[in-house]
DNA sequence: AACTCGGGGCA
DNA sequence: TGCCCAGAGTT
């Protein structure tokens, strides 16, 4: 117990000179932090600023957000990715406003039950915005508690993880500050207990670290993975026809499901503009007089690392048809619908 | 328990 | 090129 205060004096010490400066940090509101936690969720921090600003200025209140459409929510979220969280928070939004008179809840519970809201992100909004006694447990606490305990098994086995979720408990019960204890322990986390080359000399808490003591940090913590890439070549062609462009809707099940993109094809090497044509005539009618290849994008999705040919289509014939959703629109409804980030980006090549 | 969902940072 | 990131929801 005397272990314990002593452990938590020297976080809380080193987080108060060490922290990073975040916009939620400096006005932790419900909303505020809940919004940022849910883009927080496998985004890094520096990459989640700037949307999370941009989105306060948009939706500045949880009344706001429920009250825009779900394609002005995604427009937002655009380039973040995983953007069923942008469903989810809008959806949640709504539920706040007809649930709770569109006041956050303060209840664990309550919070916990709101969509695209788990035990981590209950307990985070939890502690920093109503000082509550909540645990969290992510990506950071996982690798600093593995290495803190010294826990060799697998983390991601519940019997690990319930190991881990207690010892995060022990740590935020009693206290007055569970919120800054939480932030303290992620800042920590990714700052010194860092994946690779943990700077052990300069962590606050290395007397209480049981790895350091008698073990290995940098081994830690042990999560058997293995992600292998398979490598996809796909085609798409912007589609222009008096100043308006053919976009898609991505249906529910495939990828971007509810974003909107440019008419692509799986292909599996490199493609004339007489195969690509036949592709665009099956699939939408349209026949292309010309078909510019115009550059290249190498990205990687999930498990999937994808060479997208980009083309330009002229001289477009035909009358549209289409099994799935398509649009023609103008350069200002383009600019205003949720694309996907590379969809986006060819835009931004072509400029 | 395994899969799915984006995109970017970093060694 | 592989692993990771302030995970949650579905199968």
């Amino acid at each position: 117990m005397e272990n314990l205060k002593r452990f938590r004096q020297g976080l809380l010490s080193w987080y108060k000179n060490s922290h990073r400066e975040m916009p939620w940090r400096t006005e932790p509101t419900p909303y505020r932090v809940w919004i940022s936690e849910i883009m927080l969720q496998q985004t890094q921090v520096t990459t989640v600023v700037a949307y999370f600003l941009r989105f306060m200025e948009a939706f500045p209140t949880i009344e706001s957000l429920a009250a825009a459409t779900e394609m002005d929510v995604l427009r937002a979220w655009e380039g973040l990715g995983y953007y069923r969280r942008a469903k989810n928070l809008h959806a949640a939004a709504k539920e706040i406003c007809r649930k709770h008179s569109g006041k956050f809840p303060r209840q664990f519970d309550d919070i916990l039950a709101l969509p695209g809201i788990g035990r981590y992100t209950a307990g985070a909004i939890s502690s920093i915005a109503f000082q509550n006694q909540k645990p969290i447990l992510e990506g950071n606490t996982i690798r600093l508690f593995a290495r803190l305990q010294n826990i060799q098994g697998d983390v991601s086995l519940p019997a690990t993880q319930n190991l881990l979720w207690s010892f995060a408990e022990s740590l935020v019960a009693n206290s007055r500050r569970p919120g800054d204890i939480n932030q303290a322990l992620m800042e920590l986390g990714n700052q010194i207990c860092t994946v690779k080359n943990p700077h052990c000399i300069s962590c606050p808490v290395i007397q209480h670290c049981d790895a350091f003591l008698n073990g290995d940090p940098s081994k830690l913590p042990n999560k058997p993975r293995k992600i292998q890439y398979e490598s996809l070549m796909e085609a798409a062609i912007v589609v222009r026809r008096n100043k308006k462009t053919l976009v898609r809707l991505c249906l529910p099940g495939d990828r971007w499901a509810g974003l909107w993109d440019f008419p692509r094809f799986s292909i599996s090497e490199p493609t004339d503009s007489m195969t690509l044509n036949r592709l665009l005539q099956q699939t939408y009618g349209l026949r292309a007089r010309s078909l510019t290849p115009e550059f290249r994008i190498k990205h990687a999705v999930t498990r999937f690392r994808i060479e997208l040919h980009c083309f330009w289509a002229e001289g477009v014939t035909g009358k549209t048809e289409s099994k799935t959703p398509v649009r023609w629109v103008n350069d200002q409804q383009l600019h205003s619908l949720p694309l996907s980030a590379t969809g986006r980006r060819m835009l931004e090549f072509k400029r």
